[in-house]
DNA sequence: TATGAATGAGCGTTCATTCAT
DNA sequence: TATGAATGAACGCTCATTCAT
């Protein structure tokens, strides 16, 4: 039952997660988690103030090891490009090793309470703020297009990997999540058109219409 | 109050989006929805077998709208690359005329019990599907990259949609949401790297080496 | 255990006066005030708000009747001593009368949380009404003392009343309540000092140098 | 926070009754007391048995003062009229210099559970024989109406002291409560009715037909 | 004596759902 | 169909008390 740890705080954390990813957050009930920490109720409430505070808690503590990880990465190579690929990597390999903390980051924490979304989306912002910091610097070297807007670009990033990931919960974990990286990371920088047909292709293919502008 | 429809079963639906758009998924209460819809609550479980089936009958109707209207259009033109255009277009000016359905779809039915979110999950399909067919073809006629998993590609698109258009209630609709569609359908399928850079480039730049393998 | 009437308001009132005067304010649980009513614990809350304001609600009825009943007897005699006679009379019959209702406003009453402190606070406002009137009265028909703060007189009339009922209380109504109308009138009226002294006493004699000044 | 004191018995005390005061009888949390005495909260069980155990103390304690006081000034003089007079004056002249003392014996204190308010009343019987005992001598040397109840003579007594106290509370301290003591003497020893009338009363007056029985 | 982290019983309140009318 | 009063299960949270140190 409970973590051998005598850290109850990161005790109590664990159980929050895995029972928020086999009960869903509405289903989680307090007394299961001080349960599953191998404490009781109230000590819960001696480490967090309240059920939202524990959620919010978790889902700080777990986004921060994530951001942790990806500022770390981020300095291993100094292409932009690059940066970008081992992002992507880093992402998807870290969520295929937790399956628990996906499906509470993909599907759970976002059944919160409107005021614990808001919470949420400000730990976010630390999370997109690499990407953003590999996306403007690949916009300044000239790597990356300079005339988007970097959100725009975060938004493609982002979301490719967020709506990657949500299929691969929602499908049962039914493929390999970490193996997508690499082409994840192509058709981002790539985009979904095929390449070379530039020349070919007949006046108004709305495909390579697009570098036009 | 009331819709003027004699039609009660639509009429609980509109009221359900307003009170969950305004209140919250959590806050959503029947009696609420019921005073809205200008009926009794017991006639709410008249025509919704329970709260879940409400609100799985809410999304299944208004994604239903999208789905029919995507549908639709799609057929406007023969170029898969225009019709992605076209969906990209139509599905962030739909959301951008019903804030209040683009609040409920990107923010409170995520919160959702996971029933719910099953079967959420369920519907979403219908809709994907339009986008894979668009996608499939696209491969077929050598517009979009062949080679690639085109749920991948789906991924890129939908991800990249959702991750829009929910930074757009997040910001509180403070940016123009439809003018984001032009500059989508570039990124989505140019990618994010600079193009022309293929000629000048120094070997194994990612960004180009991408489209060797 | 339900009360016959159909009125579930008076019901849980009932109620609410049983099971506070038996268990006291603090050991008074809603879902035993509900049982005892013959209702759901729910259906308290479609009555009353909260279990203060049903405290309050309670001790308002009550309070309440003896007003009106005060209120109807004044007009009797036309001589405020007598008016106050009667109202003292009224007082010590009716909680005689309900040994319950004297449990709850004598002892339970009190023992309320501060808010609901000055609530009925409030309400006893309108008992005390009564009293000053009479005694307002009195001072103007020169029957009673007229340099003196009617609130004063009110403080003697209503503190004796209210030590004399709550020692019958804690007595275990170990004597007759009613019986002490009579001669608590008297020690109102005519004072704790020994009458006909005046003439025979000494100088300095505090018990009639009080009727000097 | 703690006072200067070893005496850690006094510290919690002191402590008791200023967060009584302040939050309440129901708000005094142990933890607080403890905090507010610098004392660990286990340490309050090392003095005291239990919560309730700490307030009948504090009430002993604090009204042990006032019955000591009572007693010793009882004897300055040999009238006990006087005896009186002093023992109201120093009744409102000790809470009158204690505010917090007032607001927990007039309103906190009475917020207890059944069984502390027993205990309670059980102290107060100390207090009220220091008043029997003025009033039974008064009744012996022919200056309190020898005929009446003694009870009833110190239910007017007290309950004219308290109800004025708890006046004095409940208005926030508005008025002079020491002021009070000479004219609340002299209503109590002389009533309420008009001194001198006794003699041009008509017949059935009933302010002074009180004197004839 | 003293500590203070841990305990866990206990209760007010909400609200989806039912059903007699 | 429609009503809406009534239901009652379910749960987060508090805080007096304990006990290992």
């Amino acid at each position: 039952m409970a973590t051998k740890s005598g850290d109850k705080f990161a005790a109590i954390l664990d159980a929050a997660q895995a029972v928020i990813a086999r009960q869903g957050y509405q289903g989680a009930q307090i007394s299961r988690i001080a349960a599953e920490a191998g404490v009781a109720a109230g000590t819960v409430y001696l480490y967090f103030k309240n059920k939202p505070d524990l959620l919010v808690s978790l889902f700080r503590d777990r986004l921060g090891v994530l951001i942790e990880q990806a500022r770390g990465n981020r300095t291993e190579s100094a292409d932009p490009a690059e940066k970008l690929r081992w992002f992507i990597w880093q992402h998807l390999k870290s969520l295929s090793a937790h399956r628990e903390l996906a499906v509470v980051t993909q599907i759970e924490m976002r059944q919160a309470e409107t005021d614990v979304q808001r919470e949420i989306s400000q730990i976010m912002k630390g999370y997109f703020q690499v990407i953003d910091e590999i996306i403007e610097e690949g916009q300044q070297t000239g790597v990356f297009l300079p005339a988007v807007d970097p959100k725009q670009i975060r938004n493609l990033v982002f979301g490719t990997l967020d709506q990657t990931v949500t299929a691969w919960v929602m499908s049962g974990f039914q493929f390999d999540l970490e193996a997508m990286a690499e082409p994840t990371y192509r058709l981002v920088t790539g985009g979904v058109c095929q390449s070379g047909q530039g020349g070919t292709q007949r006046y108004g293919d709305s495909c390579t219409a697009q570098t036009d502008v």
